[in-house]
RNA sequence: AGGGCUAUAGCUCAGUUGGUUAGAGCGCUACGUUGACAUCGUAGAGGUCUCCAGUUCGAAUCUGGAUAGCCCUACCA
């Protein structure tokens, strides 16, 4: 078979991929007699392009999918888009304009036709994005929120919480974004401190004298013609003879009650807040409790509206601050500018500062369903990894806040509400009305308003699977089993679809989700377009391969932390991939492409049963690691497995061990190191599927290990597929320790290229017929041309030494000059041995430690002290025999 | 302001119920290539586990406090 120096990702990642497709290998359909395995993949927006994040997020469900794959379960990842109506929208409306054209012009369902052909045209470009990754999802099962059955879920949901209740139309004050011109809900608003000023304004005051005035501070001069009073704190005795008093709203003839509430804060500013009800969330609710008017003075854009005087109207609210801090610095009403540091919010979608505003708006009651979500983890239903979320997700619960769900767009799921122009009463229903429910009539309107993206994401556990049908994919896929996401959309997306399947399942919609890290820069940045600090993902797999992508990111990423990733990072998975491919072109040039024969484990040769033993304790581990979703552990261990155990032991081992001569010992060996390595190649599977698969069909066929038509559909290695070796696996490390003391000497002396050394060594008899048992092969490895046992350091003379447990040895001196380094060199160790020596011997002489200590912990120690004090006597000896 | 997280080698981080001489990768140093891999190997240097106090026979690990950094939530007229 040609096996190519250097591995080829690209045309290996294509060849693969197409022939799982073919076979078919990533679906799934119910079958009573398989245990189910299901994953939501959270789904991209149809704007979104692959990053880093998505990454990350993909590579752990696609482990834990292929994992459960190969262990017999029936898996069904299931994949989708969501329609992102604000993005999208956006989208649209970009390309509209760089025609000159606006929807308005176009009217709204020629732009509603036009956002579902952009969609058809670029909806797909992610989902393309994801499978260069390698993502094994059920691809035939590839859902999407505006699609025709996931539509039908979001009415049925919308008219049963209507019903029950559950969803209300009310006048509050939201997040509304100018530029896009909607509603956005608290969760899609951030907020960043900016510099700006704090201006203190003279309201005039009547009653109390001609010059009578009051001072108050804001830093928003532009609202102060939606002002309907002026509180000052009741106990606060500045302002005690104010209080019932009418002032002057500046360039108006309005006169505004002066009143008293708690709310205000003596300390802060002047200690005289003007109340502006329609303009902030605080005023808002002092004004429900004064019953004060609310004004609205803005338009949707943030200009100024014919409630304000002539000379400010039509100017954008930030136009009009500085329009109106002139104005008052003439008319001599600014007292002071204090410049000030202070947070406001900001738009996620539009990027501008949000204007809070009175509006009629669709809510969903939120309380009545939190309930059970909080429950749900509070018993165990649902597990956050790692647990420290749960606190989060208990705060917010308890402090939920009704949902505003009615945006004012174009793209989505339009509100199905119908307004009777006869009597206002209100319709819904899962069918079209066309008679008012109260009256009859016919003249039905419906809302304008089409609904938040997340209330059709929040059915993602549901929709896809036909809800609310009862199907047969509902009963057997929900609930799922795990959930990868972001933790920052634990409330907009993970706590919402807790919720609506505990009010329509009476279930939790996952077991488990694990919060994935967040990917940032070297300097702890988070990737960010306006930053231009991001890795394209896509191009790392163009000069790395899929693999080596997926790997790196796995190592490096443990859950729920912050992980920093730079380009030259991907250079480890490349190491990795490129150290497996020369692995197997070691073992295809050593041992051939001969016909394997079963292993007979019990009689291999120790370091064979050695490395066998390291495959088992390795499964051992990643079984433990995966269940416990510990991913980056599990590549760890898989790293280990492959590069020190199997690499930098094994095949060194072979390459002394295997004649090349057709004997049984020849016929054992390549059996079992291909044993083995084939049981690596299917741990590694999950983690870097497109190199192990190619290369499981390169090696032979071993008869131990049964065989599926690919690798990503047999069997994952369990401890119980491994044979254990405790004992041998121990007899072989000590007698690493023993090649790798002998080779520190050397290397530390510059001895390497000596081939003629004969290594003198001291221990007992067992350790004697352990080390002669394998003689050759410690030889070669630890690079001696003789062995001599002896009983004292005297029958070796002048020698360089180290010690082991049980063990000193010893190589003759080159020449005298190499004495005063050795003298150094023992010096050092001997410091750092009667260091542990005398700790040891305090712990045993401590009376209380001896009374409390377990046994096994007291039996080790003093074990440890017997054997630690006898290296101590030999380096004692070494060094006194230089005089 | 409230809540949470983190602090271990020059850098990035492991260290799962407290118990061998605290580990890995990268970086660094020395040596080693006539074929698995220089995308490598062997060996080495480098840590009073942020600080203080406490619990314990025993603390990187548990408790309290301090300091520093990060994140979240709310709000700042």
């Amino acid at each position: 078979m040609d096996f190519p120096t250097a591995y080829n990702p690209e045309k290996n990642e294509k060849k693969w991929w197409d022939f799982w497709i073919a076979e078919d290998l990533f679906s799934s359909t119910p079958d009573a007699s398989k245990k189910s395995f299901t994953v939501l993949l959270p789904p991209p927006n149809v704007t979104d392009r692959l990053h880093m994040g998505h990454g990350l997020n993909v590579t752990i469900q696609d482990i834990l999918t292929r994992w459960k794959r190969m262990s017999g379960f029936n898996c069904c990842w299931l994949p989708g888009t969501d329609h992102a109506g604000i993005a999208t929208q956006m989208m649209v409306e970009k390309s509209l304009q760089q025609e000159g054209k606006t929807r308005q012009e176009l009217g709204r369902e020629a732009f509603f036709q036009l956002c579902v052909e952009w969609k058809d045209k670029n909806g797909d470009i992610i989902i393309e994005q994801l499978k260069k990754l390698g993502a094994s999802c059920d691809w035939n099962r590839q859902a999407y929120t505006m699609s025709e059955g996931l539509s039908a879920a979001v009415r049925r949901i919308f008219v049963s919480l209507y019903e029950d209740g559950l969803v209300y139309r009310g006048e509050r004050l939201v997040n509304w974004d100018p530029v896009l011109q909607t509603a956005v809900s608290d969760d899609e608003v951030y907020n960043e401190e900016i510099n700006g000023n704090m201006y203190h304004i003279a309201y005039h005051v009547r009653g109390m004298g001609e010059a009578a005035q009051i001072v108050v501070a804001t830093t928003r001069p532009e609202t102060m013609f939606g002002d309907t009073a002026i509180a000052v704190h009741p106990d606060d005795e500045r302002y005690q003879a104010f209080i019932g008093k009418e002032a002057q709203v500046p360039f108006t003839d309005r006169w505004i009650p002066i009143i008293a509430d708690t709310y205000v804060k003596p300390e802060f500013g002047t200690g005289c807040l003007k109340i502006t009800p329609a303009h902030d969330p605080n005023d808002f609710e002092v004004g429900k409790r004064h019953q004060l008017p609310r004004i609205d003075i803005l338009n949707p854009d943030a200009s100024l509206n014919e409630k304000c005087p002539e000379f400010v109207r039509g100017q954008d609210r930030f136009q009009a601050r500085e329009t109106l801090v002139r104005g008052l610095k003439e008319s001599q009403q600014l007292q002071k500018t204090v410049s000030t540091r202070h947070s406001v919010p900001f738009s996620d979608r539009g990027k501008c500062i949000i204007e809070p505003r009175l509006s009629l708006q669709w809510y969903v009651k939120m309380q009545p369903l939190a309930g059970p979500a909080i429950q749900a983890a509070a018993n165990g239903d649902l597990r956050l990894h790692p647990d420290t979320w749960q606190k989060t997700y208990y705060h917010w619960l308890e402090n939920i806040q009704d949902w505003c769900i009615s945006r004012q767009l174009w793209w989505g799921h339009r509100i199905p509400i119908w307004y009777c122009q006869g009597c206002e009463a209100v319709n819904t229903g899962m069918v079209d009305p066309t008679a008012c429910s109260s009256c009859g009539g016919t003249e039905l309107q419906q809302d304008s308003d089409v609904l938040d993206t997340w209330f059709s994401s929040w059915l993602w556990p549901l929709s896809p699977f036909g809800w609310p049908e009862k199907t047969e994919d509902l009963a057997y896929y929900f609930p799922t089993d795990v959930l990868v996401t972001g933790a920052d959309i634990i409330f907009l997306w993970v706590a919402r679809m807790t919720m609506v399947s505990l009010y329509t399942q009476q279930k939790v919609p996952f077991r488990d989700v694990c919060f994935n890290s967040i990917i940032c820069d070297k300097e702890g940045r988070k990737f960010s377009k306006t930053l231009g600090n991001g890795i394209d993902p896509l191009q790392v797999i163009e000069s790395y391969g899929a693999d080596a992508v997926r790997f790196t990111m796995i190592q490096l990423a443990p859950l729920g932390g912050r992980v920093k990733l730079a380009l030259e990072d991907f250079e480890h998975g490349n190491r990795f991939i490129n150290k497996i491919w020369n692995a197997a072109r070691f073992l295809h040039g050593k041992l051939g492409d001969r016909a394997l024969v079963p292993v007979d484990f019990t009689a291999l040769p120790l370091p064979y049963q050695w490395l066998v033993h390291e495959l088992h304790v390795a499964t051992a581990r990643m079984d433990q690691q995966l269940s416990s979703y510990q991913m980056h552990e599990a590549a760890s261990t898989l790293y280990q497995l492959m590069w020190q155990s199997f690499c930098d032991w094994g095949v060194e081992v072979t390459k002394e061990s295997f004649e090349g001569n057709n004997s049984a010992s020849d016929w054992q060996i390549a059996s079992v190191v291909y044993w083995v390595f084939e049981g690596i190649l299917r741990l590694a599977s999950p983690f870097i599927p497109f190199l192990a698969e190619e290369l499981w069909h390169r090696i032979p066929v071993h008869p131990q290990w049964e065989r599926a038509s690919s690798l990503v559909i047999s069997a994952f290695p369990t401890p119980t597929h491994v044979p254990a070796f405790p004992e041998a696996a121990q007899q072989w490390s000590r007698l690493q320790e023993v090649i790798s003391g002998v080779r520190s000497l050397k290397s530390q002396m510059q001895m390497e290229k000596k081939k003629d050394i004969v290594l003198f060594l001291r221990c007992d008899a067992a350790f004697r017929s352990l080390l002669e048992s394998q003689l050759a092969l410690v030889q070669k490895l630890s690079g001696v041309a003789k062995v001599r046992f002896v009983g004292s350091l005297q029958e070796v003379g002048a020698c360089l030494a180290n010690v082991g447990p049980g063990w000193s040895l010893y190589i003759p001196l080159v020449d005298e000059s190499q004495i005063p380094k050795e003298k150094v060199r023992i010096s050092a160790e001997l410091q750092r041995v009667s260091k542990i020596v005398l700790g040891l011997e305090k712990k045993l002489q401590n009376a209380s430690f001896v009374q409390n200590a377990p046994s096994d912990v007291l039996v080790q120690t003093k074990a440890q002290f017997a054997n630690m004090s006898s290296q101590l006597t030999s380096l004692q000896e070494s060094l006194a025999s230089f005089g």
